[in-house]
DNA sequence: TATGAATGAGCCTTCATTCAT
DNA sequence: CATGAATGAAGGCTCATTCAT
């Protein structure tokens, strides 16, 4: 018990380095791409010298692989952490969390994380793309799905709707348009601001989803 | 007779060479990514030695250039060819052009280009990421929201929706879940099959859009 | 006889490519250096194709042989030439030869040539070099030395000058100063104009040479 | 003890590198030409890596640039070291400061470095070439010009000669003449040995820039 | 343990040379 | 015989990785 607490700095140290590491590999590779990005920028971005990275690191490929397992990590379970939280009908809990979504995806490290995973992870570390896709992706599928579901049970939404081809389908069409907005701007022409883009979204999910004859109101 | 079957070293074919390694290299590079491809693998997929890369192109960056724009303009041309033919109203022109685009978006080169454009490209050739998207993607999202303006002007479709921004949103959604059936397959659990996905997808599609209160059925 | 004169065009052509070449490698080979310069650009400067240089010559290497042994006959046959038809003293033959050698060297042609030479056929065809430097330069030197002996039979110059050794130093004098003239152009802070430098060397060399106390002066 | 004795791969040795490359290079340069030397050659001869010469220089021509200015620096401080310390008329001047000079230019390195910077350098890096012309050679030529100015103002040397073109000339011969010792040898037939170049070359400067009439002694 | 000098495999590019046409 | 397309060895440069300090 003693002993445990008189911890030297150099191992307190030696296990806070590889965090900022990892957040400066992340950092470098989304920026310049994994095979663009030298070790010895992330390095540097890290303050450590290139040496130290092969302390914490077998080599480049480890270090990215880490690096991502560890933001995967961290995305899903902040994820999770705000998913219960929301009460209210099906409707508001969909806008809240696409909402959410939206706006999370607006954010440049977003767009760069998503250009690394789609375009060179995908490829080259096909299983840690995987994981990733089922861990986070996947299960931002099914709560989107569920709140459909609960809708459709609820009668807020009607239910022929298929809620898993829907959840995906939405999801994509948020996440593909937040792609495009980076590398684009805004100003493009023909480009919807996002916004827009959100509402109209929106709009045509919960229109999509309504019961075609509201079936208690028509009656009254 | 027999004697005559000389092999030669190397045949001179100066006018389908150029072609013939702008294939080459747009396949070696949207399979291995650009800066992953060795300049050897695109000679030896063209069938042709490293040095005769440099007779028709300046250099690798010049060939990945003159190999996109090339794609690029093919597709287009494609695209355009294939437009206007379709007779019938709004939601007949809407699932064909759909389906369509579904169709291609299912076959594995459609995939990887899109992979080496959105990772790649869009970093480091950026002008050319744009050109792309403005003479592509957002043509065909103009095609789109044509569409669905046609429709609303028909009746068809609710005036009230945003034609611009579903469109974007929609096309958005399947090129996305294209994207993503090309890393995962079909097998991937709680991942629609293409079908369902496509079904569904328009199925929300053709909801959202109709007129709230069918204006003739209303009345019977 | 009459055969004979029914030469095939090509036949003539065949002969006269050879020379073009001779002269276009020469020419560029002194402009772009041995090593620096291309085959094609030797090509296209004689009008001709790459692969015809290797119908006349064996390589690179012996073009350049031909080319400069070329060169060196017709300097040397000009300079023999011109040699024994200046009549006069020692002294308005030395003037003669040097001012002509001057006027030579002040070309730009002389220049490159002789870059070219010290540069890098001094190293890499010693063979040649030395051939080139006991056919061109020491024979000028043996022609300055010879007018030199002549002035002492004279009386005109002192007899205990070394001829030799004085003709060499003032032909190296003469050419180092033409070599650098190329490179620095006239306007250089602290060079002198040709025209002062041959004047004053001239004048050294003139008073150097002059009996300490010319006979006839001495006795007034 | 005898464990001890293990060889290392490599050491480090970033304080000597950069000269011992510097060194190396110009050796190389000097020997083989600045085109056809390989990088390769230049690391075996500092005896390194290829790709240490990268730690230290930009490039090739980085390299050159770096080598040569260090030379040239210390051969111009070499040269002021010298200068002033010579004590005695201006002949004896003279032939101190030109006797060391032809030394110099005896020795086989120097007839590298000339052939290097007359060869190669002059046409590819003009404005080291001409940095070094007047840093170095300029410089010398200003020198010999005083002293013979020295000399005039003292009356050793007559007042009509030219000091600044005979002092240009005067030098250029002497270089000429060993960088043509270099490549010829002692042996070449009609070629003077240095001792005798040296000692005519002088003589005749001496002797051309006597006064005519030397003024005192006639009148006795 | 951390550093960064040193290594060397790998890749783009050039160009002398060959050879199908 | 002339052409110029094709070859492939060579060399400059980069950077992941190793290791002396």
């Amino acid at each position: 018990m003693l002993a445990k607490a008189k911890k030297p700095k150099w191992e307190r140290k030696a296990e806070e380095r590889p965090g900022a590491l990892l957040e400066a590999a992340l950092d470098v590779f989304t920026r310049q791409g994994y095979r663009a990005a030298r070790l010895e920028s992330v390095a540097e971005a890290a303050g450590v010298s290139k040496g130290t990275i092969y302390r914490y690191f077998e080599n480049k490929e480890d270090l990215l692989k880490r690096a991502l397992q560890d933001k995967v990590d961290v995305k899903i379970a902040h994820a999770e952490a705000a998913l219960q939280e929301i009460r209210g009908g099906a409707d508001v809990k969909l806008r809240y969390i696409l909402d959410r979504y939206w706006k999370r995806a607006m954010e440049p490290d977003w767009g760069r994380f998503h250009r690394l995973m789609f375009g060179e992870i995908a490829s080259e570390q096909p299983l840690l793309f995987r994981f990733w896709i089922e861990k986070g992706t996947v299960r931002a599928w099914k709560l989107i799905e569920d709140i459909i579901r609960a809708g459709q049970a609820e009668g807020a939404f009607r239910k022929d709707a298929d809620a898993q081809g829907i959840a995906q389908f939405a999801l994509s069409g948020l996440t593909h348009q937040a792609y495009l907005k980076m590398h684009l701007g805004q100003r493009g022409s023909g480009v919807c601001p996002p916004d827009r883009i959100f509402a109209s979204s929106f709009d045509l999910l919960i229109t999509g989803l309504k019961p075609k004859t509201p079936a208690g109101k028509n009656h009254d």
